[in-house]
DNA sequence: GCCTCGATTGACACCGGTGTCCGCCAGGGT
DNA sequence: ACCCTGGCGGACACCGGTGTCAATCGAGGC
């Protein structure tokens, strides 16, 4: 036994899958160097068609795959791909994180989750020290982080690859994936304009996130298409959580000419308008119609199950991997893909007469 | 202008903060080698404590940070921790890892999350090659992965440091994390007898799940305080799903001598009985009590709100992280914060006389 | 005052890749 | 036959850390 590590070409341990191939390993048996064989790696064009066959001959007979470690040295940036999102959604993150893996899979990146508070005074320094401390590729951000200016200011500024995902275009398209948000709203809007309500409601999220704005821009338009308005009296400022929802649907339904239907600016304020019709004496769909936003879980699971605008979370994420990665080529699926879809159950029905 | 890239010590860059110190500067600018460096960052005992602080000073000076790319070549791992699980419910994933967060705060370790599929025949060397690929220091396992003895015993053949969440202890205390579920049922059976209920039901998650089982016994162990019984016929097998709620109980609902109460093995479920119990036209409390299990937020956005058992997720994990790095050290919390407990709503009461 | 010894520190190789630059080679023009 | 050229492949340094082992140093023992 050498008290030194394992000999330079312990070929046993490699042949027995005790030690992972290296570089090293398949120039050796390939009989080039290892340059070379970084070159079939990189996908370099100058090499001979038999060259590179020959390498890759002998890549696959040892299951070879390269360390991203010290390809991430060597590049001076890591293969790592950072989720930064603030969003206090369960299901909106947990869509998010499958898109952008369905997007990533087989590129050899990896994903990374970084959470962090938009309210925080040390936002950029802290997101830059997580960039510039794992040397990530590139970045995601998901509203309201995506809409940023500083933030996206610090990561031209570093140079890190970045993909804002936003209701509107906050950046160039190389940098933006768009989610649509006012089409949303119109749907929503168009729907109760068109099962017949004249005086309806929306309670928005915080007028920080731009999908506040854009859903209820489009909702006015929607019901514009049949002549109804929105009352600015009938708008309440909410938060994207319940209990802003129950407040500003309990203010709401307090008013002596109460809106015959609520829009709510996602599902989990609609809940909360759920719940403050009931305490209120009304019934849903009967007395007041109710839609939501995003089509989470939550949407099934309250009563009377939620219609709401679907939100292609999952969708957008893969479009937003692959845009970071480079990927983004021939997209043959179809494009309403990534548009919001209405989704009729049972919580609104034509007003009483 | 050279070709090459920047001079070995390009200080202006440096000190303008254009370039990040290696440890080669701090090496220089201090007067010792790198090796001394080293031994700074990794904590070495002998080291005298002027050369130390001497060092220490340069490095806060110019805010280094070793690269953990570089690190993890040399040390042969990686600073990455793998969160693998196959939970399909986002408020669990999300409150698992926000807690491993809380736990590696201030680490150097990153989180990486993998979700798999543990019905697929590769299961296992798929997790093997992401681990391998990223030579991954760690992973956390969540039920059910946790709970599979294929891939414990292929993460002690590779060699990597693993902690497996689960309901029972399925291995060494130095690899588990137990989250007593046992406890948790049983506050869930107390609560029900306390109320009076003498006939209650119990719909339950996969029995692949430990937690299942474990969710069950502590319900029995409680009710059987009281004296009262769980029978065979009032137990349905769910799937931990709204859907599989639902037909759970539309079945134990629909017998001539239904139960009064009905334990749902998790909120997801207990929501579905809610559905289930409104079709049958009951009223909940009132001709039907109904207990959930996570205290997730969907138990206080249906109605009624839903009284449950809080199971503290995000705490587990950052015990878990904390055990995975090594830090789990002086443990001055309430050991009470890592128990489920019982959350009283209003969707359970005595029953009718 | 000289020697021994443990505590410190440094020189150098190495982790597993990539960039740079140079040499070799065959083919085409003269 | 000679030169030039472009394609191909290799030698070597380097990315930024750590392991190994030897050198150096100061103090205590004789």
């Amino acid at each position: 036994m050498s008290p030194r590590t394992p000999k330079p070409s312990d070929d046993a341990a490699l042949e027995g899958g005790r030690r992972r191939a290296t570089i090293n390993d398949i120039a050796r048996i390939a009989g080039v160097s290892k340059k070379t064989v970084s070159r079939v790696i990189n996908r370099s064009p100058s090499l001979r068609p038999e060259t590179r066959e020959k390498i890759e001959a002998v890549i696959a007979r040892y299951g070879y795959a390269p360390d991203p470690q010290a390809r991430g040295l060597a590049f001076r940036r890591s293969f790592l791909i950072g989720l930064i999102y603030d969003n206090p959604n369960p299901q909106y993150v947990v869509n998010m994180q499958l898109g952008l893996l369905d997007g990533m899979r087989g590129s050899g990146f990896e994903l990374v989750v970084h959470p962090c508070d938009r309210g925080s005074t040390t936002l950029v320094p802290d997101i830059r020290a997580f960039i510039e401390r794992q040397k990530l590729f590139g970045v995601v951000l998901t509203p309201s982080v995506s809409e940023d200016e500083g933030v996206a200011a610090m990561l031209r500024e570093v140079g890190c690859e970045y993909v804002r995902v936003a209701s509107v275009a906050v950046d160039e398209a190389a940098h933006s994936i768009i989610t649509q948000d006012r089409h949303g709203g119109l749907l929503a809007g168009r729907h109760l304009a068109e099962l017949g309500h004249r005086r309806v409601g929306f309670i928005s999220g915080p007028l920080t996130f731009r999908s506040s704005h854009e859903r209820r821009g489009g909702f006015e338009d929607g019901l514009a298409e049949h002549g109804v308005t929105l009352s600015p009296e009938h708008v309440a400022e909410g938060a994207y959580t319940f209990e802003s929802g129950l407040e500003g649907a309990a203010k709401l339904l307090a008013m002596p000419d109460r809106p015959t239907a609520i829009f709510a600016g996602n599902d989990e304020m609609a809940a909360g308008v759920l719940h403050a019709a009931r305490k209120a004496g009304l019934s849903v769909p009967e007395d007041l119609s109710v839609i939501g936003f995003d089509d989470f879980q939550i949407a099934s699971r309250v009563w009377p199950p939620l219609s709401t605008v679907r939100a292609p979370t999952r969708e957008i994420g893969r479009l937003a991997a692959e845009k970071l990665i480079g990927q983004a080529g021939d997209d043959k699926r179809d494009p309403a893909d990534r548009l919001p879809s209405l989704v009729a159950r049972d919580s609104t029905a034509a007003p009483k007469p």
